[in-house]
DNA sequence: CCTCCGACTAGACCTGCGTATAGTAAAAGT
DNA sequence: ACTTTTACTATACGCAGGTCTAGTCGGAGG
């Protein structure tokens, strides 16, 4: 869950989030309210007060519907270097957040990596472009991924064989890897589903 | 001007899109008024209702800060098909308009363009791709950019030289353009300031 | 066992804010 | 010349909605 958050209060925070994207402003504490069923107001207003003290919004009080929501958890990190082994895709660690709206590239949790080095040229992926992933561990056959390879993160299209799972670049100066059932098997971090390339 | 909006409203549309944009939720009508210096709210309430009827914003009546702006003129339009000779880069003419934050690609006036054909493939630009542009008339030379040949918009490397203005493309296969001093000179619609990649 | 905290109900206070009524004044059509 | 539109001021009504006081109930921690 989120961080210090009890299961309500996440609920809350989700309903706000979508509340507010959806409609253009944010919910009053009685639509909140009304969304769960509480037949108090008090009850909603607990939980955003709540919300507040731990950082997850702002509010100006006595305005009705005037609550900003921090750490928005809404657009796509762009993560500089990922430490090995740990699942960091938080938008804390993010060196730059990029301002596309959410669900810009679908449905799901995205992040981005910004290319280094030519080995997807063929894909026209070149240096310098900003890959965007969607989160997860597994990819189909054929598909581009970023790869965690010991404590390096790489970009390659990923095809499962018998001898093992071949991760291949698309520029034919850079040799593919080949990682053996007895390797530690490679992990995937994302599937690639855009790019975004400034000049 | 926007389409069919007073001085006085588009300058009210557009401080309730930047205070929406900076605050997180919509002005009051009162908080309106305070901005421009108006000393009765319905000074502002009557210039909201306006932006209302001729479709710039939706409100709930009644209910404080419930507006959401519509046609957020926020993000980059997607042009589909540019009649030839006409200035149009209005939002209302968009395909689609990409939710990117304004200013993602710098200050200035953008449009994006979907890419036809793989006539600049050697530059990483592929079929299919969005190519974003900054609207200004002129090229310096070597930049990338939409130019408009005749009724038709293409998109070239630009260089100007004796014989007139050459258009390049970076496909071999693809013969580069000449058009020299006595043909209608090419028209530059805007440099390329990005690239997006939806998969 | 007792106390704290989370998650609520019930009810009320009071003010912020949308909205209405009634004008004034200048610019722009027609 | 007249109506219409734009752009406001002044004042007021009434209710939506933030917030308060006063509780209940169950679960976790010491």
């Amino acid at each position: 869950m989120t961080r210090g958050l009890t299961a309500r209060q996440a609920q809350v925070l989700e309903f706000i989030q979508d509340f507010t994207h959806g409609n253009g402003y944010p919910p009053t504490v009685r639509e909140v309210a009304a969304n769960f069923g509480f037949r108090s107001p008090r009850a909603a207003h607990d939980h955003m007060k709540a919300l507040e003290k731990k950082g997850y919004m702002r509010s100006r009080a006595g305005r009705p519907r005037a609550l900003e929501i921090l750490q928005s958890r809404r657009g796509i990190p762009l993560l500089g270097k990922i430490a090995a082994g740990k699942p960091i895709l938080a938008v804390e660690d993010a060196e730059e957040v990029l301002g596309l709206e959410p669900n810009f590239f679908g449905q799901g949790r995205f992040f981005a990596l910004r290319v280094r080095g030519d080995s997807m040229i063929e894909d026209h992926i070149a240096e310098g472009d900003l890959v965007i992933l969607k989160a997860q561990a597994d990819a189909r056959s054929g598909e581009v991924a970023a790869v965690l390879l010991g404590d390096e993160v790489t970009l390659k299209r990923v095809v499962p064989g018998k001898k093992g799972v071949e991760l291949k670049a698309s520029n034919p100066a850079v040799k593919d890897i080949l990682v053996s059932p007895s390797d530690d098997p490679p992990r995937v971090l994302g599937v690639m589903v855009g790019l975004v390339r400034k000049n």
